[in-house]
DNA sequence: CTATGTAAACAAC
DNA sequence: GTTGTTTACATAG
């Protein structure tokens, strides 16, 4: 898997060997440094002390883990492995937990990395660079990877980085120009794919996306084809042959995303995308009907995330993705879950060994695995007391001073020439998800006189709609976006839209409330520092959800009669924000304010879901997180003192990670926040790791953002919110 | 019901 | 013919 600063958005979700017994069969029995399962047990020697605060039976776990009920969230446990642990084993150990415990018992586990042992503290200073070079995997030599990323996994990563036209250009510009606001994070986190790759023998991390999508196609006897250079060239032609008559499993936004993300620009002309999408996808070259094409158009016009630009000279319309949707994905990001489930249910119906794909008649061909799975959110709180500094290194760290490209492109140049798009309902539509994804600090330091606990609510996505691609839904918000004020014309088509609105037009049905597409800050965001204006190019390494929060709140200070210049704007604009638009506003209202659309899942989200308080300090308007629904939760009584206890109980050096206890951050955390932290105008009490969540009951993994907070100055409450991010998709087979 | 795919009508260039 | 918008319908989940 590439290492690239953007967090991959999609795990290809691997069957999870289970403890009992095809650990043979797993890669980490690959490791060059013998560690795998003995290692771990090795370690069990040392977790004694943590091992007596575990709630469960930690006896199956290696030293350093630290397992914690959810306080909320049934049958769910909060797992802290240490960066040295043997990960696959712990998870095999907790898929058995948690298949022993069945429906009665634990059987979803949220994992997070504790640090990293080997690091040294400078390097973690959130000054590590990330890039998107397969090495920085390797050298990564931090936690997870550093014992996870066997050659294999090195060559995959290889093979991902230089895959494909789409994702790599774009990151290695994107991380080139992110400087050193970068964070190792990513490659230390717990969703770092390299140690994924040692859950299954098929070795995710080694194939790169068009090589996973070809072995997709593969029919079951070729699925032991691994990507060793050397097979995969034997076999290429073969697959790519296949790959032809595959349908890729993206939707047709999807790809349109892929494609226009593939490009600097993030701009792509009709034709290009044609190209692009027949390029990649082998299967609209050769196979697909012209129609296609139609369809194409139809989802660029459909979706409100593309928008159409027109070059200066107004001659050439290119495509982009409204910033606020684009979740920047590319192909390479983007991991489709292997298809030998799928054949195996082939073979199961067609004994023949027939690949049944190339025979089935359209209509089943057509039946397309979702990008995402689709999966309602839940949010899951999770509290411990916290009663020592801690100093968590955010796995995406925040740069600041970067500009708003894409809002120039949008603001400038851009002439918008097609109607506007209305935007309904621009108050919240109780309908948004959930989450907003939140720039990151480069550290997360946490006063020693802090709040006493803190809290940490998992905000879980669970959708099998893979894509992150906002839905129509959102789109509708984007609309405005692409509409500048328009002559009688305009009118005109408003009104059939609105009429078609009123109606029961597929319009109108995106327009109703969306569920939960896109994760929503739950946490308003920050004081009002305007470092937030970043502009998502130039945060390369945020994740595409965090960008897009960054993004958003860009958004929100947009000058007005930009393209952001719509009726949401504007009554936000009257309601929230000051009357210099352009600026970012001295105090930044809450991204879920400024977002209206964004606030509404909470709304939605409350009616259903148990928030936990999520408070935030130097929230401009704090009634607003109330009024999201955030209630309080009651403390859960912890085994840990604090987090910091928690997380690196039991781990010597746990200096180095997402989260990490520094004793330098102790002695002065007490009053101020780390210098990256300040800087990045996000509270000090906030910041994001990535994480995991293994759910035994489907056996899936997914991979998780966790935005953390802290109690603030002003505020008692902490809060780590774990996001599910786009990602929560498939599952293991 | 929603998301998606497909086809097609229509308009503008 | 291309591009873009929109409607309608079908299908899967």
């Amino acid at each position: 898997m590439r290492t690239s600063p953007r967090r991959p958005l999609i795990l290809k979700r691997r069957k999870l060997a289970l403890p009992c017994g095809n650990e043979s069969s797993s890669p980490a029995r690959d490791e060059p440094d013998g560690r795998g399962k003995g290692a771990a047990k090795q370690e069990q020697g040392r977790g004694e002390e943590a091992r007596d605060r575990v709630e469960c039976d930690t006896q199956k776990f290696p030293a350093g883990i630290k397992i914690i009920n959810h306080p909320t969230m049934p049958n769910t446990q909060v797992v802290v492995i240490p960066a040295n642990a043997d990960i696959q084993s712990i998870i095999e150990a907790l898929t058995a937990k948690g298949k022993e415990s069945g429906s009665n018992g634990p059987n979803k586990f949220i994992l997070i990395s504790s640090g990293s042992t080997s690091r040294s503290p400078g390097a973690r200073a959130g000054q590590q660079q990330l890039s998107d070079e397969p090495s920085t995997a390797a050298k990564g030599a931090g936690s997870w990877g550093k014992k996870n990323v066997g050659q294999k996994e090195k060559r995959g990563g290889s093979a991902i980085a230089s895959s494909g036209s789409s994702g790599s250009p774009g990151g290695a510009r994107d991380n080139s120009g992110s400087g050193e606001a970068t964070s190792g994070g990513l490659d230390n986190s717990l969703t770092n794919i390299q140690w994924l790759g040692k859950m299954s023998s098929d070795g995710l991390s080694s194939c790169n996306v068009k090589r996973e999508m070809e072995n997709e196609n593969q029919t079951p006897k070729q699925e032991g084809i691994k990507c060793e250079e050397d097979s995969v060239a034997s076999s290429s032609a073969t697959l790519w042959q296949e790959s032809i008559s595959e349908r890729p499993p993206y939707s047709y936004m999807a790809m349109i995303q892929f494609a226009i993300n593939s490009t600097e620009r993030k701009r792509m002309t009709l034709k290009d995308i044609y190209t692009w999408i027949e390029d990649n996808f082998p299967y609209f070259k050769h196979v697909a009907k012209p129609g296609c094409k139609n369809s194409i158009r139809h989802n660029l016009s459909l979706h409100d995330m593309f928008v159409r630009e027109t070059s200066a000279n107004g001659k050439i319309s290119f495509w982009t993705i409204h910033p606020d949707a684009n979740r920047y994905l590319t192909l390479d990001q983007v991991f489709k879950v292997s298809q030998q489930k799928r054949h195996t249910l082939e073979l199961q119906k067609n004994p023949g060994g027939v690949s049944a794909r190339k025979t089935e008649p359209q209509s089943a061909r057509r039946k397309m695995k979702p990008l995402l799975p689709r999966v309602n959110s839940y949010l899951v709180p999770i509290q411990f007391p916290m009663t020592q500094s801690i100093v968590l290194h955010s796995s995406v760290p925040m740069t600041q001073g970067a500009s708003l490209n894409s809002s120039e492109t949008v603001q400038s140049n851009k002439q918008v020439r097609i109607a506007p798009k209305v935007s309904i309902s621009p108050r919240a539509s109780p309908g948004f998800l959930s989450l907003l994804w939140l720039p990151l600090p480069s550290s997360f330091q946490c006063r020693q006189d802090s709040p006493a606990f803190t809290n940490v609510s998992c905000l879980v996505r669970e959708s099998d709609s893979l894509f992150p691609a906002p839905s129509v839904r959102q789109k509708r918000q984007f609309t405005a976006l692409k509409s500048p004020l328009r002559g009688v014309s305009d009118t005109l088509v408003i009104k059939r839209r609105e009429s078609r609105e009123m109606g029961r037009s597929r319009r109108k049905q995106h327009l109703a409330l969306p569920c939960s597409e896109e994760p929503v800050l739950v946490l308003p965001e920050s004081s009002g520092s305007d470092s937030f204006k970043l502009e998502a190019q130039d945060l390369p390494f945020l994740p595409e959800t965090q960008r897009l929060g960054n993004v958003s709140q860009l958004s929100c200070s947009q000058e007005e009669g930009g393209p952001f210049k719509t009726p949401i704007k504007e009554m936000f604009y009257k309601l929230l924000v000051s009357s210099t638009p352009n600026k970012a506003p001295p105090a930044t209202p809450p991204l879920g304010g400024a977002d209206p659309w964004r606030l509404a899942p909470l709304a939605k989200e409350r009616s259903v879901l148990d928030f936990s308080p999520v408070r935030t300090p130097q929230v401009p308007f704090p009634s607003l997180q109330e009024n999201l629904g955030f209630n309080s939760t009651s403390f859960i009584q912890s085994p840990f003192e604090s987090p910091r206890q928690l997380l690196n109980t039991e781990v010597n050096d746990m200096v180095s990670g997402p989260l990490t206890s520094s004793p330098a951050s102790n002695s002065t955390s007490s009053k101020q926040a780390s210098p990256e932290l300040a800087a990045s105008g996000l509270p000090e009490n906030r910041s994001l790791m990535e994480g995991l969540v293994l759910d035994t009951m489907n056996d899936s993994l997914s991979k998780i953002l966790l935005d953390i907070s802290f109690p603030g100055f002003e505020d008692d409450n902490l809060g780590i919110d774990i996001c599910w991010p786009e990602f929560k998709n498939e599952q293991y087979e």
